[in-house]
DNA sequence: GTCTATTTGATATACTTCATAACGATTATT
DNA sequence: AATAATCGTTATGAAGTATATCAAATAGAC
């Protein structure tokens, strides 16, 4: 589940367009194509690896960026909430977690109603960088990417994902 | 990159839908469901979940089905052909090979003309296994995607994939 | 035709992601 | 008070993915 960092092989492997080879001439993908899950996970990879492109002055994943987009909106809740609202599960949340605390982006607070839990709290270096993110994003991430679709087709196909997420 | 096997993490934590969390009531997703990667990511999950589960009596994983239909359309090809077009590494394709070798599904010959390289060929258990693989697709898998967006946007979804693995 | 460089499949290895089990501390239940 | 459940954490394992390197075979330079 989640986010996970990019790879570099796509970029370094696909000079020729996928399905192209010198020797022989272009393979025939046949079904392939038609196959969602095949197109799926290949346009996936290419998303992910142009959000690590765009937020790269920030230095900030995908599954990072998830977290602190979505403690600026629920601020107070504990590790367990937020991990599970993402799909990750909290042992591999801890280390996610360390890396934003020891980058000074969030902390980790014992809450004084229920001493197991950790209040996770956006700091104020970690709004900045947020909002510093959001802008990445849009005006270059999602840009792109409506460039590419087309704002309607871009639209449509959030819902789309939103449909399968949520229904499938 | 290419296709991987799929975990038991949604099955077994989604019992309540991804934003919702018991105490407290449900988590703001805010801007998180704007953004295409996370749900991209999510419902590539889900596709590729729901695929293991249809393809469970042949036990085909998702990259070596996509193997043995490539093989099917592109018969006496050498590995690194195949695994370049599918962007999988070559260090990486032979241990997925081995396991299709070893249930006599696919052959690796040395070819006559370049003794280095192998030319990879279907067996004939290979062709029938991919025969009721594609069945079991069609009917089961790609069936419940129609049955969820529907004949119209599933194509359209297929378009925009393709689109984004191509042009982003 | 020999010498060098490249290519092919393979091995070893490392890093990341994702999953499970178990622990101490704390809280909830009985 | 005794037991069970929950929270964050650690340890660990299984995949997926990446790089370097090797022997064998071929291609290319001279």
């Amino acid at each position: 589940m989640t986010v996970s960092k990019m790879t570099s092989q796509d970029q370094a492997k696909q000079v020729a367009p996928v399905g192209f080879d010198e020797e022989g001439g272009a393979l025939q993908l046949g079904e392939l194509s038609e196959l969602l899950g095949y197109s799926l996970k290949r346009a996936q990879l290419k998303v992910f690896e142009d959000f690590l492109r765009c937020m790269a002055p920030l230095q900030l994943t995908p599954a990072q960026f998830s977290v602190l987009l979505l403690l600026d909106k629920n601020p107070g809740r504990n590790q367990t909430e937020i991990a599970n609202t993402l799909g990750i599960l909290r042992p591999n949340f801890v280390s996610l977690l360390d890396a934003l605390e020891s980058r000074d982006l969030l902390t980790r607070m014992r809450s004084p109603s229920d001493r197991r839990s950790h209040v996770l709290m956006l700091t104020d270096k970690g709004r900045a960088t947020l909002a510093r993110a959001k802008k990445l994003v849009a005006t270059r991430h999602e840009a792109r990417l409506i460039e590419v679709l087309g704002p309607a087709e871009h639209k449509a196909l959030l819902g789309m994902m939103a449909k399968i997420a949520r229904e499938f």
